[in-house]
DNA sequence: ATTGACTCCTGATGGC
DNA sequence: TGCCATCAGGAGTCAA
């Protein structure tokens, strides 16, 4: 289930292989995804990819004539390899590079997406709304606790909430609360400058070190060379229901908060 | 404006 | 062994 460290991680593992190649064809095997695939995405026939890049957990494949942008939803994930490789079951979409690779999208559940972006267009609606990301100076320490002012939303749907911060998903949110100590169900408005800093320096920390070991895999997640994520060995609570918890031995618990679960230490985390 | 419920989809899981 | 029913979950959309 991809968060944004494994977005990230599939941009780097697809980057490589993508930069500088040129578009010879896209193939879409699957009209609707989420969304209807946009037959603009052809237009890139012909052009060279310029750069992979991200924003939230939206990844974008750039030319100069716009980019194709893919989101992996819950599910999804990318390949690069040889055009001949064969067919998997829900490979929805490949872009075809002249060098004979291509880049393949696969995903079970289809909630991901895959948008279109022209060039020196107005940005795509999707993308106009959303928070500032979590892992560079725009995300500061005190950027939640000033917008969370008069909030009466659980601080975990808070910052779950792409309005706010981009990319803190369920995992991640789990995980950071835990590291900052706070307890999931507190109202949103009702937490201290000093607890928000916190709270916003593990986001940073947690995600970060995300990346770094090649993201969380549960289910459905691996990197683009076929290989899992390493994360998932030191999560302290994602999962961990009745489990004790790492620090003081008390029985984790869990609960549905806004639609999803939700896993704290009821001593720790207050 | 904010909040909560609903929705998309399929594979995994559990009960019988 | 097989067949349901249930559930997970990102995030947009809609209703209150």
């Amino acid at each position: 289930m991809p968060e944004l460290p494994e977005v990230e991680v599939s941009r780097q593992g697809i980057e490589p292989g993508l930069v500088g190649q040129t578009i010879e064809s896209i193939c879409i095997r699957t009209a609707k995804l989420r969304w209807d695939v946009p037959t603009d995405i052809l237009l890139t026939h012909g052009h060279v990819i310029r750069s992979v890049t991200r924003r939230a957990k939206y990844l974008f494949i750039n030319t100069d004539v716009g980019s194709v942008i893919l989101h992996l939803g819950m599910t999804g994930f990318l390949r690069v390899f040889a055009q001949t490789t064969p067919l998997k079951k829900h490979d929805h979409l490949d872009i075809n590079l002249s060098n004979g690779q291509c880049l393949r999208f696969n995903d079970a559940r289809r909630f991901g997406a895959c948008l279109w972006q022209a060039k020196d267009a107005d940005p795509h609606p999707l993308l106009l709304k959303l928070g500032p990301e979590p892992l560079t100076d725009d995300f500061s320490l005190t950027h939640l606790f000033e917008l969370s002012r008069g909030r009466t939303c659980t601080v975990k749907q808070f910052i779950m909430d792409n309005k706010q911060v981009v990319g803190v998903g369920n995992i991640y949110a789990n995980e950071a609360l835990f590291l900052a100590g706070i307890a999931p169900k507190r109202a949103a408005g009702k937490i201290s400058k000093a607890r928000y800093a916190l709270l916003s320096r593990y986001i940073k920390q947690v995600l970060a070190a995300a990346i770094k070991q090649g993201g969380t895999t549960l289910k459905d997640f691996s990197q683009v060379d076929g290989n899992p994520g390493y994360f998932s060995l030191q999560l302290n609570v994602y999962g961990r229901t009745g489990a004790e918890c790492l620090r003081c031995q008390t029985d984790l618990k869990s609960q549905m908060i806004g639609q999803r679960n939700t896993f704290w230490c009821p001593s720790c985390q207050t």
